[in-house]
DNA sequence: TTATTATATGAAATTTTTTTCATATTTACT
DNA sequence: AGTAAATATGAAAAAAATTTCATATAATAA
């Protein structure tokens, strides 16, 4: 189960999410990412390198520019995922520093 | 976006990842999950609660026990992320705190 | 009504992840 | 070669999540 941790670990981010969406759309170079996500530089450079590690992005060099995109297997997660949080949205709170004021006893 | 981030929160966990694994199969009171992960008791008692708040699991108490199971939207979403986990396994990575001898440069 | 089993709770301690900072690298242009 | 633009890197600081601890509650049995 150790590769499930691993997998969390890249894909389980709220940034990264959102950069995967993102490049569902459409392919981008970082310049692009950083102005629609506004995202820091440095920030979004670290979270590219992540997901482009675990496979979930590929790069090509353009220039100075390097673009990013999704894979297929990719799309299909992401598409997956955001399916299920928006069905769920309405349940969600925060986890492990639970709010206390919402505890919702069982 | 938020909602992914809670979403992720909540989903995004070795632990709670092995515990929708199990009851994906079976419905389950807390000590039998606990026998079958083997995690310490009120570590399994807060990731239940966790999973439950979000809805991805249901209870339903039987005597002093209380019986957890999914719904078929987490089974399905479970299983999902279980199929890419398996094919990209070789390539993942630890994440943020990236062990430096890797380093697979781009 | 006391004891026991099963499970939950909240807070503190620990660990991990995210974010920022300062700086490096890479490529193209002059 | 020197400069600027685009992006990457590593380490430190900050924030968040996990794990443990001590204790509470709930249901049943003696």
């Amino acid at each position: 189960m150790e590769a499930a941790d691993l997998f969390f670990g890249a894909f389980a981010n709220k940034n990264r999410f959102r950069i995967l969406n993102k490049l569902n759309k459409k392919s981008l170079c970082a310049g692009e990412l950083q102005k629609k996500l506004n995202i820091e530089q440095t920030h979004l450079s670290h979270d590219l390198r992540c997901l482009l590690n675990c496979k979930f992005i590929n790069v090509r060099k353009d220039g100075k520019k390097r673009i990013y995109s999704t894979n297929n297997d990719t799309k299909e997660l992401v598409d997956e995922v955001s399916k299920h949080v928006k069905k769920y949205e309405k349940y969600l709170e925060r986890c492990g520093v639970l709010e206390k004021e919402k505890n919702g006893r069982v």
